[in-house]
DNA sequence: TACAAATAGTTTGTATATAAACTATTTGTA
DNA sequence: TACAAATAGTTTATATACAAACTATTTGTA
């Protein structure tokens, strides 16, 4: 078949079939998997900027501005003026987050570590290591 | 990091970037990469059902129904209906798109080898094993 | 100091992605 | 044959993804 061998078809292919079990997983909190990252990059540091979590969850900023939009009419976040730079945000927990946080990061690493169960440990390192050399190509374009 | 041990983000974040390293490649035809990619599978094989295509590329039905839609539009590919089933269609490529079946396939080919270079053979063997095995674990869900 | 360039975040427009509901048709079976 | 179930494809609603353009503010520099 034409698509064994394409390297974008193929993390295309499993992409959305890992995101699919995921959603299952994670679909206790009402997010999506990206609102679930998004939220985990949030809960693991509260206050920084939209541009910040936007480079740590290694997405658009334009993007990013529209899972916060969601996660703040959720209840989740709240957008805050910074004081020392009036072009800035920055990005706080609701009370309603800090009750939910312990869960969530379980839920996180429990979910994971379904995914981890088909890998050995050498095996995980491996494949980190081909996913770093695709984003260190991609980079250098 | 916490992502870094994260299956699901660490795909994510890698298929984002070879899609926009791929896309910048295919730009020339003004076809998105999964228009393209669908078109690579209807050269491939003209004559298929919608849900045949939507097999063939692990798309979903619904998805693959914008993406034909999107195609015809642009003049490469034509809906007609099926003589032995009439709830069903087969697709067909246009002049238009056999005039530049040649060039696609080698754009195809020619694209995925930059990213093959990352590899060895037996790395991107090995690479394609791992994809296949989350690929399988999520089909036992 | 003036002001061009850079930066932070958003908006707009379009494409992918998917679940759920829908129409039309065919199939299986009592 | 009648009719429930299954199937093919689409539509609807909503979420991600991203390029390009936009506003407001800050920075760098002549």
């Amino acid at each position: 078949m034409v698509f064994e061998d394409c390297v974008c078809f193929r993390l295309g292919k499993t992409l959305r079939r890992v995101t699919k079990a995921y959603r299952q997983q994670i679909s206790k909190y009402k997010l999506t998997h990206g609102q679930f990252f998004m939220m985990v990059a949030i809960l693991e540091e509260d206050g920084l900027l939209p541009s910040e979590i936007a480079k740590k969850t290694s997405q658009d900023r334009s993007t990013t501005t529209g899972l916060l939009d969601r996660l703040e009419k959720d209840g989740w976040i709240e957008r805050k003026a910074d004081r020392a730079d009036r072009r800035s945000l920055r990005i706080f927990l609701t009370q309603h987050a800090l009750d939910h946080k312990k869960s969530i990061m379980t839920l996180f690493k429990k979910t994971n570590q379904k995914f981890l169960h088909c890998f050995s440990q050498e095996e995980w390192a491996q494949m980190q290591d081909f996913l770093t050399r695709l984003d260190r190509y991609n980079d250098a374009e």
